[in-house]
DNA sequence: TCTATATATTGCTAATTAGCAATATGGAGG
DNA sequence: CCTCCATATTGCTAATTAGCAATATATAGA
């Protein structure tokens, strides 16, 4: 039940489904993510943290760079069901379909400091 | 977007979980799911209304009593196949099983005020 | 009409959480 | 070693929310 629970807050935020969403066309780095979000660097890597210990996302360190991606699902059953189905939600929504078309944009390259 | 946030907020919290498992066995009235879950009547009320809200329940006026089901799943895509999943999910939770359990010895008649 | 009962609403408190700024960590390259 | 850069952590604040007691609403029956 705690794990249901975890997994069922994780998907409550709109700024973490969204990432979700993003990381369904490709893996992303922290830094790509914010600028997507136009979120504050911290409140990233916390959502992400919440994503990663519900079993939604894995990371994957490169040097620097954290790469984020999405889990196979395999941590438990509702992960798999739940990712499988938010590949087809949500993609109407103008809101979604804006930021995915914003990712394109985004490379890592481009993100040097402001 | 707002909508499948609503949804999955409904599913945030133990207790309703809990509400949508008794209710794949049965409708039940609010004095029956405060019986079963031992929280106090209001909290009852205000779950049922996020239920409701959500799409996840429907109620049933019969006179005094409020009889609450599960909802058909038509108001969003979510629901549907939330409903769908819960069917199964959380069934082998010694938590969850207890409390169907517990249910079944549950009759409005017996719950005149202690 | 008066009373009893089931449910809903209101007002409050404690706990949780999204957000940010500031700081810490740790790898890459000079 | 020293600096830069990406990310993580900490400490705080504002907003949200689960819970309860008290009260309001509404229906059934005398």
């Amino acid at each position: 039940m705690k794990d249901f629970i975890k997994v069922m807050k994780a998907l409550s935020d709109p700024n973490r489904v969204k990432v979700l969403k993003m990381l369904q066309h490709r893996p992303m780095c922290v830094c790509e993510i914010q600028a997507a979000l136009d979120i504050a660097q911290p409140t990233v890597s916390k959502h992400l943290k919440g994503l990663e210990e519900a079993g939604l996302v894995r990371c994957e360190k490169d040097g620097l760079w954290a790469n984020y991606n999405l889990s196979d699902g395999a941590s438990s059953p509702y992960t798999a069901s739940l990712l499988g189905n938010l590949r087809h939600w949500l993609d109407q929504e103008p809101e979604i379909a804006a930021l995915i078309d914003k990712t394109q944009k985004i490379r890592r390259e481009n993100l040097r400091k402001k």
